[in-house]
DNA sequence: TCTGGGGTCCTAGGACCC
DNA sequence: TCTGGGGTCCTAGGACCC
């Protein structure tokens, strides 16, 4: 009998492979991706790996020593990086069936049974996305999503394997020694707490894992770690919602972000609310539900002195489910009003819309739409900055152009760094690539 | 000076019901 | 002395993912 097999599709650096379709001169280069704010470093080339830059390092960190070293530092462009993904989805889309996109760069996929030809698709596949879209991918293939995500390490981490690999080869050709190689926090769904606790047992590596009884873990920890240790052992047990991509809802949005320089007056708080609220609700429109909590939070940070460290968080329940920007920006506003430490530097703050519900599944009674978006103030807003590029129209001053980056941003203080980023060269006429002839 | 953002799933425990 | 038990729903928080 032959089992139907499942195939992972990653990206290879995703970020720091973005940032070289458009600049040549980066390939073969170490170059990093940092978070916003030009915190840390989120993502890092093969090169960069190699000098032994840690994921999430702060920058201020390692910048010295990494600019001597001659890497190149990117802020995130998530726009580029989002356009990139889309374009790279769907050329993988046309190979094999079953497209389930996991994150943002990559995707599980459903091939055929016969083990060949899936190979020889998953070639063609990738070879296609890096001469259609400019960036590498590698494909694990196997009978289960946990093991086609190990196949997809080897994949990456051998050369030779050519960016394809599968999951029974490497075990006919390495036994036990495969899984005997491999830390168990690397596994998929094995974090650094579940990490330390299964090591004090001995549980050291992916085939100590794979070898424990999966009721007896269930029993011990959860069941998310004895659906783990079945598809170690070949017995898939994650299901996926391939069918669901398009339709697939959030059940809740949060927009929440890091200031560059402390928030310690209401005021500048209520705008940076207002801003990140508005940011929400047009998520919550395009994906046409109605929320009926808002949440409400912000922190100081918790790297300054021991005990300094405060948070405030609030949630409001809305009279009616609403997707009404003005109603929704209002209650955001209103649930700190009063309530903030008048002494604390605050360095973060977040929208969480929760409680969302389907627009065509709510009918209030007649007389009873009051805080509906009734005179479509949100659609009319997401039109005009569609239109004519974001935050041009907008409720309150924060999210108002002003003197950043081509005029987008207010200026304001608190507003998000990113010196170093690049053009958005698939998303804007006035950031192109510009290709130049001898 | 300087440490990201956005999600999902699972579990435990309390409230409530009959 | 002895003070039900079982089910469901909700929520907060932990853990994980990229």
């Amino acid at each position: 009998m032959t089992q139907p097999l499942v195939a992972l599709a990653d990206a290879n650096s995703f970020f720091a492979s973005c940032e070289r379709v458009f600049d040549p001169l980066l390939a073969d280069k170490p170059v990093v991706v940092l978070s916003n704010n030009d915190g840390c470093v989120v993502a890092r080339s093969a090169e960069a790996k190699r000098l032994g830059i840690r994921e999430g390092a702060p920058w201020f960190t390692i910048r010295e020593k990494a600019l001597r070293q001659g890497v190149t530092a990117r802020s995130s462009n998530y726009e580029l990086y989002a356009s990139l993904s889309a374009r790279m989805m769907s050329v993988m889309n046309r190979f094999m069936p079953g497209q389930e996109i996991y994150s943002i760069d990559e995707c599980f996929l459903s091939p055929t049974t016969d083990v060949q030809e899936t190979i020889d698709t998953a070639t063609t596949m990738r070879n296609a996305v890096l001469t259609g879209v400019g960036i590498p991918v590698s494909v694990g293939i196997a009978p289960t999503k946990t093991l086609a995500k190990v196949a997809n390490h080897w994949a990456k981490n051998h050369p030779s394997s050519g960016g394809v690999s599968l999951w029974s080869d490497i075990e006919a050709k390495y036994g036990d020694t495969a899984l005997a190689q491999i830390p168990v926090g690397d596994i998929w769904g094995v974090g650094r707490r579940l990490t330390k606790k299964l090591q004090a047992m001995g549980i050291v590596t992916a085939l100590d894992l794979q070898h424990q009884n999966p009721a007896l873990m269930r029993h011990r920890f959860s069941v998310t770690l004895e659906r783990t240790i079945l598809e170690l052992n070949g017995v898939p047990c994650i299901k996926g919602d391939a069918s669901a991509n398009d339709g697939k809802r959030k059940t809740e949005i949060l927009c929440s972000r890091m200031f560059s320089t402390p928030i310690t007056d209401q005021f500048e708080m209520e705008q940076a609310l207002s801003v990140y609220a508005q940011k929400a609700c047009r998520r919550l429109r395009r994906q046409s539900s109605l929320c009926s909590h808002v949440s409400v939070f912000c922190a100081t940070s918790p790297f300054g002195p021991e005990n300094s460290y405060d948070s405030f968080h609030a949630t409001t329940t809305l009279r009616d489910p609403s997707d009404d920007p003005l109603v929704i920006t209002k209650a955001a506003c209103n649930a700190i009003r009063g309530n903030l430490d008048p002494h604390a530097r605050y360095v973060r703050a977040g929208v969480l819309l929760l409680d969302l519900q389907d627009t065509k599944n709510f009918s209030p009674l007649p007389g009873f739409e009051a805080t509906r978006d009734i005179h479509n103030l949100g659609e009319v807003i997401d039109k005009a900055n569609s239109r004519f590029g974001t935050s041009h129209v907008g409720i309150g001053y924060g999210g108002i152009r002003g003197r950043g980056r081509n005029n987008e941003d207010s200026g304001a203080s608190w507003m998000m760094r990113r010196e170093m980023l690049s053009n958005r060269c698939t998303t804007r006429w006035d950031e192109m690539a510009v290709a130049h002839a001898d």
